[in-house]
DNA sequence: GCTGGTAAAACTGTCGACAGTCGGCAATCG
DNA sequence: CGATTGCCGACTGTCGACAGTTTTACCAGC
């Protein structure tokens, strides 16, 4: 049951300034519009954005949810920065998450999920050679999403989403330097294959080595960058 | 390094509203004053607190993103209600929180972490014999969140803790039936004695066992109470 | 007695305002 | 000349109020 409303995307149209305000948000942090560690204004913001400060107070609580805010006690808010450490964190839960996700969706692999994530590497593949940055890594996120909802387990989906946000928030940062085409492709190819051969073992691996580049590409494009070196969060 | 502020638990007195009306509620839901699927009024709880709307929305948006409230636009906010497959979905993913944290946890075994980690059986099994329900799940959940820190991923430990909110959700509401002291006491010597071993698939099957335990106990608790039968959240 | 529509009540979303608090700057003291 | 203390500005935490919407209650008609 519960097919139809697979992957949902929230089409509706959010009218609450709440929603409205997290996503400009969102967005702003995510290009980078602010800095890792700096400090949102609230006043600042709400004249900005024409709006009360009560929406954008709710807005900030809900990215604080995310992982993308910090909020200091009578300080305000200050946009998440990422240390090495804490990235290999993100990953190895990612790989965490994954890894059981795949094993569950092996042994419920239906022509349905086949089909949807067959499709979704072919649209993935088509954004690989655009120059869309953003598209590229939302369609890859969405091939995961897929295989996520297709191993039965919202929940874990959810842990997944959440996991999400603070992916977006350093991949976006890093990717400058693309990913070749041709290795999304193959990279997610051989995870259709794992599972078309039905072998836990060949997914295990195939998660285990997708998830592993992704890591060590991020990874690295932290390392060049060579900021967020061992300390926490900036704020004070 | 930062061994000494291990499982920090907030000393500072908590002043701001926000937190103690989340508080509150938190308490309110678990023990069972408010009802799956209840609907709360803004006003109705700033009213009987003694407060204006503004901290209680934020702490309904807190309750929210931890998974005891859902909050449908212009509706208002309501209490989770848990149905039998999302009561599995939670177990199935603290399997594979707890699978992973032990399996990186076996791999950095310290001295230290082996004291703490006895240290808190103890208070466990002294806890175990007592009365009071809550403080036995309380020992029981912080067991396993000394597992989680020591295995050295702090993300995973907070994906863990976002979960533990759910769990209580669900395991307060149907742990008058206690499980027997001995049965909690053995059942974590087990992991304990698994972790000693230093072999993996050991862990990897007294973790499995565990957990088994513990859903089997749950689930069959739901089952008996008979409700929330199959249909998603309650409110409408 | 039941159904449909209308009006009142209650509630949420949003706003502007006030008070307490924190950080920074300058003046004073050693 | 350096450190400490007091003051000032800015900002967060909290509050009460207004507008739009949803729910409920009531009444007329069948």
């Amino acid at each position: 049951m519960a097919f139809t409303a697979s992957a949902p995307r929230a089409f509706i149209q959010q009218q609450n300034l709440v929603e409205q305000v997290a996503d400009y948000l969102t967005q702003a942090i995510i290009q980078q519009h602010f800095l890792p560690g700096e400090r949102l204004s609230e006043v600042q913001l709400s004249r900005d954005l024409g709006v009360s400060r009560a929406p954008v107070r709710e807005a900030a609580r809900l990215l604080e949810s995310r992982g993308l805010l910090i909020s200091k006690p009578r300080r305000g808010f200050f946009v998440r920065a990422l240390n090495a450490v804490e990235l290999e964190d993100v990953f190895d839960l990612r790989l965490c998450l994954e890894r059981h996700a795949i094993h569950r969706l092996v042994e419920r692999y239906t022509p349905e999920a086949k089909r949807a994530l067959e499709q979704q590497v072919d649209v993935l593949c088509e954004a690989a050679e655009s120059n869309d940055g953003t598209r590229r890594i939302e369609e890859d996120l969405q091939f995961h999403r897929l295989m996520l909802h297709y191993a039965g387990n919202e929940r874990l989906l959810r842990a997944f989403d959440d996991l999400t946000h603070e992916l977006r928030l350093c991949i976006t940062l890093i990717t400058k330097t693309h990913e070749a085409p041709d290795t999304i492709a193959t990279s997610h190819f051989k995870l259709l294959e794992a599972l078309d051969s039905g072998s836990p073992d060949a997914c295990h691996e195939a998660i285990d080595y997708h998830i592993g580049v992704a890591r060590k590409f991020v990874v690295k494009g932290v390392g060049e960058t060579g900021e967020h070196s061992d300390e926490d969060i900036l704020p004070r």
